[in-house]
DNA sequence: CAATAAAGTGAACCATGATTCACGACTTTG
DNA sequence: CAAAGTCGTGAATCATGGTTCACTTTATTG
């Protein structure tokens, strides 16, 4: 008598959700969230403008719902350098180590994917973005915190405001690595910096450390 | 035969340009530069939309004139604590201790102003003010990073990478002091968080230095 | 197929805020 | 005062980009 959504329609729906969302996700990273309009979306997807508002229920709507996927990836890659699974490699690295490999890793990602990073930490963005990226702030932060608290369980860091200092090598991190590519035309992608990433890791450390 | 520009017409002429030079900083001090309209500044000024344009070329022209102005006197407030005049009281402080005043007075102004601090250091902003901030927080790191090669001679600091040591710390006190103050409804100004500022100073002070 | 509901469309519309410009007021010089 | 240049005005205009919605197409069921 009447139409149903049934299985077929649903994968459809998801799948076209999929296509929006990972679209949009490309325009973020190569041009950033200033690129990311609602009629760019429409033509890079190949759907009508009218669609976009099927799937999303604004613009604002659409740029967290990017962000969101973004900055939980990243955040994911580099908590696992902070807590490695217990059957990883990593497992036995001391604190020290690990805060190490932690920012190494959020350096190669950040280089790699600079625009990407630019866009997710740096960006002017508006306001509701701007909410969405301080969460993302701390959820690194959270990291670092978390990292550093056992570090000094463990002796190897001073006694300390942890909070104080994870945020602080958060900003860190993102002044020293992701605001200068605000206007880099091409990066050598190809030679990652290691005195770069050296020289920030001895700061950080030795800012958390007992002793260098 | 004909009109020629005088002296006093010149003097109105640059009044004008003070009164909506000061006006445009006054909004951008209060409420940011989001708020910084054509329409704004004319209101709060008493002139006519038109009249802005005869002072200022276009909408960029003013934001960065702004900008400019404000972050001038920040980042000279700073460097008078980083470097004193050979007369004052704190000509002969070491290199530490001008450390430790120059992240005070940074951390001072940045929650006593921290409206104006938030709209120089982190407010969402266009690109073309983006590109002034760089230049202005880059004065903060030359600043820093002189510093840090001072205390390098007298042996107070270790030898370091001071270009990343001072970007670091620049970003160290932007993320700590202005980003968290986003959306902070009311600050309570009358009380300045000095276990803040004294975790932030040991967290640069142990960064750069020989020991703690 | 008929009925129903959801997906897809894109030109029209709206909101915000910068910019223009024709005109009158003011200032200076001879 | 006449001539001429500059200032002041603000409604009209423009630019950008988000949002709507009447309509068409597609899918499902009996």
């Amino acid at each position: 008598m009447a139409y149903r959504p049934t299985e077929k329609t649903e994968a459809r729906k998801k799948a076209q959700h999929k296509l929006l969302s990972d679209t949009a996700l490309a325009i973020v990273s190569n041009d950033g969230f200033k690129a990311l309009t609602i009629a760019s979306l429409a033509q890079e997807a190949g759907v009508a403008i009218g669609t976009i508002y099927k799937y999303f229920e604004d613009k604002a709507a659409l740029c967290t719902h990017v962000f969101k996927i973004a900055s939980g990836k990243e955040v994911e890659m580099v908590r696992r350098s902070a807590f490695p699974e217990p059957s990883s490699d990593s497992e036995k690295l001391n604190c020290t180590e690990r805060l190490e490999q932690t920012i190494q890793s959020f350096a190669e990602r950040a280089i790699a994917g600079h625009k990407l990073a630019y866009a997710l930490i740096a960006e002017p963005v508006s306001p509701d973005i701007e909410a969405e990226r301080l969460i993302y702030r701390k959820a690194y932060a959270d990291i670092f915190e978390h990292l550093i608290e056992q570090g000094i369980d463990t002796g190897e860091f001073r006694r300390q405001d942890t909070k104080v200092a994870a945020t602080a090598i958060v900003g860190a991190l993102a002044e020293t690595l992701v605001s200068p590519l605000a206007h880099i035309v091409e990066q050598n992608i190809n030679a990652p910096d290691e005195e770069l990433f050296s020289s920030i890791k001895k700061f950080c450390l030795n800012a958390v450390c007992k002793t260098d």
